[in-house]
DNA sequence: CGTATCAATAGCTAACTTGT
DNA sequence: ACAAGTTAGCTATTGATACG
């Protein structure tokens, strides 16, 4: 288990790497340590001069030292990748996960999942050293609606929405409207889905007819897919 | 051309942190 | 407690530029 130290330091140097132009003249010392601040990794000149000696020796990188201040530059041709996530892309990651959630199908989220896994973990060993990484502690997406909670929506059924939705399928549900007493069967042609606030919302018409309506995610008690296709499709520019 | 000045690099050391 | 590693800070050296 590398130390805390040790991880920072490979993130800087890692942010280094990333930082570097493709083509002479090149990134000065200086220029690197100011966007090295920009991403919380506050060192000195001296330690950025460190690391590039050291990284020089491993990558195929260049340093122009006919002219002070030097400057540092892949060759061209070559540059890094490495898998792995910058504070950047950790954070980001993070912050969308929750929100996109019900908006991307099951399949998709959970190929991404270790994704989000090791976006946490980043942020989770970054957080005593890089101040971004606290950030998601100091920031909130509050839904502009009085009920704050996002209702619970049955995971099934978000399974099986989002599989006819990309299907092009028809859908029977089980919907209990807001001012139903019970649930009532309906066919519906899918056409997309909208976040509202914190309601999700299928967009369909239903049974036979043309005008687009909105079901909220959390009122479909069950769903079927048809073999049916879906009927009738307006643009979405007339539906979103 | 020689000198002064400035900026950048590189070497060294002390302080600090971390693992054993 | 000690050893090892990392970093900041100080300083010497080097190269570019300005000026007389």
């Amino acid at each position: 288990m590398p130390s805390n130290s040790d991880y920072n330091a490979m993130m800087r140097q890692w942010a280094i790497l990333n930082a570097l132009p493709k083509r002479p003249p090149g990134i000065t010392a200086q220029a690197l340590q100011g966007k090295l601040a920009d991403l919380g990794f506050n060192v000195t000149q001296r330690t950025i001069q460190r690391d590039l000696n050291d990284l020089f020796r491993l990558f195929q990188f260049k340093c122009n030292e006919k002219g002070k201040p030097f400057g540092w530059y892949w060759e061209p041709g070559t540059s890094v990748s490495v898998p792995g996530l910058s504070i950047a892309e950790a954070l980001s990651l993070h912050l969308i996960r929750d929100y996109l959630k019900p908006l991307l199908p099951n399949a998709i989220l959970s190929s991404i999942q270790p994704q989000f896994q090791q976006a946490e973990e980043t942020l989770k060993t970054l957080q005593s050293t890089n101040p971004f990484a606290s950030w998601q502690d100091k920031v909130c997406y509050v839904a502009p609606s009085l009920n704050m909670l996002p209702p619970a929506i049955n995971e099934p059924v978000l399974d099986t929405v989002q599989t006819a939705l990309l299907k092009d399928r028809q859908l029977e549900i089980n919907y209990q409207g807001i001012n139903d007493q019970d649930s009532r069967a309906l066919t519906l042609h899918p056409l997309g889905m909208i976040q509202r606030g914190a309601v999700n919302y299928l967009v369909a018409t239903a049974f036979q007819y043309q005008d687009v309506r909105l079901y909220a995610l959390h009122r479909i008690q069950s769903a079927n897919i048809l073999e049916a296709s879906r009927g009738y499709k307006p643009e979405p520019s007339e539906f979103f």
